[in-house]
RNA sequence: GCCCACGUAGCUCAGGCGGCUAGAGUGUCACCUUGGUAAGGUGGAGGUCGGCGGUUCGAGUCCGCUCGUGGGCUCCA
């Protein structure tokens, strides 16, 4: 007798050692159907694991993340043993489940198009209708490196030879194809049904730039043909919220192949939101203690290598020569602190000047490698709300709190905290190169921002060599309409470069001591902010936040004149408004409003005329029936002033 | 920088196995219509098919290079 936990609790006795599969089918009729696999004392096992002694034991369905991982995982299997079938002279890399699928890299003498493809996917689908049972076994670590050796499997050996001594090396097979595999994965090809391959691109072997690049396909997967169209259908809808499509469609911004890559235009309405939330953000700054400073562009090589970045970030800046003598080249900035630094040490400071909490609307330039760029989402010139705190240690804690509340409190106007994660950037221990400091200082820093970050209760995740060159990070991070995540929002504590600026305060004692330095930005920077709130909001942004707030229909150009007298009204009490005076019938004019998703629209007619009154219509509600203008004018002050939200 | 896909009118796109004067919708302009809550009608203008070079009797179509856009890799706000 063994007795099982199922996940609600509750207990379950099998007659004598039994596998998952069969365990699953004896609970019930539709698990047996629909179980991929299990979860046996927290570890995840095929159904044909055999269940000899008491334990734990969730049976995972695609409903559950570890199904769909074994069956995405099985899914790349199948790719494998696709590409091998009709290039037998390709050789396997790696190939997991992803948050958006699963991949396989491979390496060939070739690339893969469009068109291969086509041919893989045919030869997936015959794997599939071959029904081939997946067996797992173990070899040796000595017999496992022979195996594939022998199979010309370089890379599965160089992967072997990197596992940890003490680990079980597993295969898995399915008919003639053999990988080298933790597992688990499903009983049969046949359990893979709809299997898509979305694209072919290169990647890195181990995502090492120096190493050779291979070729990766990406796929997606489902256990029926209707979820994968289902699935193909939601990420077509996404699309449609693209920034680039939005906002390109809605002149918000346009980019010009003369001007160069990664440098977007923003265009009347698209810098107008720009302007209301830099408003928005230096008067809230300003409220919170934060002094305004305005500091060059660009600055002698001198700065950076005082700084460290030109010695470890000058790939990424814009180097202006200067005369013949390299020495006295110019660089543009790609960031603020030593600008502000230098306004520290201008002055004698006290420790009763610190906090000095320094804020700038800073415009940076990083020179990103040419397959970078992405809308307004990664761009060589942009525009942050930049900052830095000089702070005593014992400030440190309530400084960074500070911060914190200040983006949070940015984040709830624009309404996107539920839409971010948090994630702890910490140093790669493995790559010192990369980093200014020492790895003692690295340590208690990151121990520092931990501690803090736990008492702020934040839900973060670790992030292993994500840290800025100078600091560990908090990252606030948030997915664009392809899933691909972004930091939007980053704070950053940093021990180093107040020794490597030599800047001092003199404490109580009256001894010279060193500031910590926090470096942070209140709601990043412009561009991406706004490319984030475009697909947000997909282009139907709040009241306050509209570049166009009303839009003031006449039926006629008998009605110019009102229709004047309003617009100037509402422009008197700085509400943007435009006239669309066109010869056009009323209905063409709302629904041109109405795909400017203007937010608010007032018809003028002979009844408005005469009554001095709009009809109003919500771009949300439609026809509101008639107000006065004065009532309206209160309505839309209201939203304004309290920024009130709005999902449509 | 590397890999994949793409670039035709202001915008969205069709066409393309090399062959008359390159199409549509939408926008824009003119005229008619003066109207009541998501598209009224007619007509006109607008393109050296991203750029440069090559193959050819002939290139928007084929080839090479280049610029740009989208998606990945490395990197990063």
């Amino acid at each position: 007798m063994i007795n099982m936990t199922l996940k609600d609790g509750s207990m379950r006795q099998f007659e004598t050692s039994i596998t998952v599969y069969e365990a699953a089918k004896q609970i019930s009729n539709r698990l047996g159907k629909e179980a991929l696999g299990g979860i046996v004392n927290g570890k995840a096992v095929d159904l044909s694991f055999v269940l000899t002694e008491d334990a734990h034991l969730d049976i995972v369905t695609f409903e559950h993340p570890v199904g769909v991982e074994i069956f995405r995982h099985t899914s790349a299997h199948i790719v494998a043993q696709a590409v091998k079938r009709l290039y037998p002279q390709a050789k396997l890399a790696i190939g997991p489940s992803v948050e958006k699928g699963f991949y396989y890299d491979f390496d060939v003498d070739f690339t893969f198009k469009l068109e291969d493809l086509l041919k893989i996917e045919v030869e997936i689908h015959k794997i599939i209708s071959e029904k081939l049972p997946i067996s797992r076994f173990e070899l040796p670590r000595q017999e496992a490196i022979q195996f594939m050796k022998d199979k010309g499997e370089s890379y599965k050996v160089e992967l072997i030879e990197d596992l940890p001594l003490d680990v079980t090396i597993s295969f898995y097979q399915q008919g003639e194809f053999v990988d080298l595999c933790a597992g688990p994965h499903l009983s049969s090809t046949g359990d893979a049904k709809a299997i898509k391959l979305l694209s072919a691109t290169g990647a890195y072997w181990r995502g090492d730039e120096k190493r050779k690049m291979l070729q990766r396909i990406y796929g997606v997967s489902f256990p029926k043909a209707k979820m994968l169209e289902e699935h193909l259908l939601l990420l077509e809808e996404a699309k449609k919220r693209d920034h680039n499509k939005i906002g390109r469609e809605m002149e918000l911004f346009t980019t010009v192949d003369a001007i160069g890559q990664g440098l977007p235009l923003l265009m009347p309405k698209g810098a107008k939101i720009v302007q209301i939330l830099q408003r928005f953000v230096e008067d809230t700054e300003e409220a919170r203690g934060y002094l305004l400073t305005k500091t060059p562009l660009m600055a002698k090589s001198d700065l950076y290598k005082i700084s460290g970045h030109w010695q470890l970030y000058r790939d990424g800046m814009f180097v202006i020569p200067d005369g013949d003598n390299p020495d006295d080249a110019l660089a543009l900035r790609p960031m603020t602190c030593p600008f502000q630094f230098m306004i520290f040490k201008a002055a004698q400071r006290s420790y009763r000047d610190l906090p000095l909490r320094y804020a700038e609307t800073s415009t940076l330039f990083r020179n990103e490698s040419s397959g970078e760029m992405h809308g307004l989402i990664r761009v060589r010139q942009f525009t942050i709300s930049e900052g830095h705190l000089m702070v005593t240690p014992e400030q440190l804690e309530n400084e960074f709190r500070g911060v914190v509340d200040l983006i949070n409190y940015m984040m709830d106007t624009l309404g996107i905290r539920q839409d971010v994660s948090y994630q702890f950037s910490k140093w790669d221990p493995n790559n010192k190169g990369k980093y200014v400091g020492s790895a003692e200082q690295w340590e208690t820093t990151q121990e520092t921002m931990k501690n803090i970050l736990d008492h702020l209760q934040l839900n973060y995740k670790e992030a292993e060599g994500e840290a800025a060159f100078y600091g560990p990070k908090l990252d606030i991070q948030f997915k664009n309409v392809h899933g691909k995540e972004d930091t939007i929002i980053t704070v950053q504590i940093d021990f180093s470069l107040a020794e490597r600026f030599d800047m001092t305060y003199i404490d109580s004692n009256g001894e010279k001591k060193r500031p910590i330095v926090i470096h942070r930005t209140s709601i990043g920077c412009y561009e991406r902010t706004l490319a984030m709130l475009i697909e947000k909001y997909a282009g139907k942004f709040p009241t306050w936040l509209a570049p166009i707030q009303v839009k003031v229909l006449p039926i006629s150009d008998k009605y110019q004149a009102y229709a004047d007298l309003v617009v100037s009204k509402l422009k008197a009490q700085r509400i943007r408004v435009e006239l669309d005076d066109r010869a056009e019938k009323i209905g063409y004019k709302i629904r041109e409003a109405q795909l400017e998703k203007v937010p608010y629209m007032l018809v003028v007619g002979q009844k408005e005329e005469e009554e001095t009154v709009v009809s109003v219509r919500s771009r949300k509600e439609g026809d509101l029936g008639t107000k006065t203008l004065e009532a309206f004018i209160e309505q839309i002050q209201y939203e304004v002033n309290n920024r009130v939200l709005n999902y449509e």
